[in-house]
DNA sequence: GCGGAAAATGTTATAACATTGCGTTTTGCC
DNA sequence: GGCAAAACGCAATGTTATAACATTTTCCGC
């Protein structure tokens, strides 16, 4: 499959492998970490997991208690933190800093900062890519003699199924 | 002056009002708001005042030390937190959210989100316009059936001076 | 000016998010 | 098996933001 290169592709919608489970996105980042030589830990591959259930931007907080209640581990705040530093830098999750919330990113394979579309009504979010955007956000950073590194960008609005459901 | 409207137009920079004082900015904040018929009360002015001197991202908490100081007065983080969500609402100020903290707007006469850049080595920030990011955000979210509010964009890494001032 | 409503602010406490420091356990490797 | 590095558990604490309620200030019609 061969997408067009300057056209937005959307990978949380039907489309990408936005059908996937959360097993077998679990299972990918298995396979990515074992070749970079990167440990999945059992806390690591839980938080991912409970991250790909919930379907929408998730608290560190949340996590902690959603990791107590199932299991019968005591985990406090470092351990998840720093299971959530881990799984960023693998790029497997990514933070939503206008909520303080964590998304597993859909393409860890490919290295990128990611484009959320979070839905302020249902909290679902959508990942995301325009190369387009990109490269003029590339462009403005040369034009000022910037040289980027991250960028974040996050888009707050009310989903599809959201408006639809809406009274006029 | 008519800027063509599809051009970037850098805010913080030596165009635009970057050359005006803090004093200059903090008088077109009282005309605006008593146009718009909105109070900018003592605190609130300080506030906007003090972030203009700043000249970088400033936290709430650095703000009321702030305060505190150089005033007799005794400012709790509600009375922040408040002047901020006023100074926000207005379109004077705007939350980096990747790193809670706040800086003025350069154009508050006009209602739009800001596009920032960071530098993560002198901590200042740059305000940007890109009308055509905007435009194709509002596709692809239009595309998408998302209806957009708010948007978050930030951009780290390194400003022109400090990449100058770098060793090889 | 005066009284009442609305807005703004002060005050205390607490919620929500995140990190430090340090000791213990697990893992990879020779 | 033994060692070093990495990961984890734990307690405390730091940082950012808000809730709830009392008090003061401002606006406005009279």
């Amino acid at each position: 499959m061969t997408l067009p290169s300057n056209q937005p592709s959307p990978c949380s919608e039907s489309c990408c492998r936005g059908d996937s489970t959360p097993a077998e996105r679990v299972a990918l980042a298995v396979t990515l970490c074992r070749e970079r030589g990167a440990r999945l830990t059992a806390v690591r591959r839980q938080i991912l997991e409970l991250l790909w259930e919930s379907g929408r931007p998730t608290g560190a907080y949340e996590l902690i208690e959603t990791l107590r209640g199932e299991g019968l581990r005591k985990v406090g705040p470092p351990t998840v933190y720093r299971a959530l530093e881990f799984l960023m830098a693998q790029g497997l999750v990514s933070k939503v800093q206008s909520r303080n919330a964590y998304v597993p990113c859909a393409h860890p394979e490919r290295r990128h900062d990611c484009l959320f579309f979070i839905c302020a009504d249902c909290g679902a979010s959508a990942e995301l890519e325009d190369p387009r955007i990109e490269q003029l956000l590339a462009n403005d950073a040369n034009d000022m003699g910037f040289r980027m590194n991250r960028r974040v960008i996050e888009v707050e609005g009310t989903c599809r199924s959201c408006v639809a459901a809406q009274p006029i």
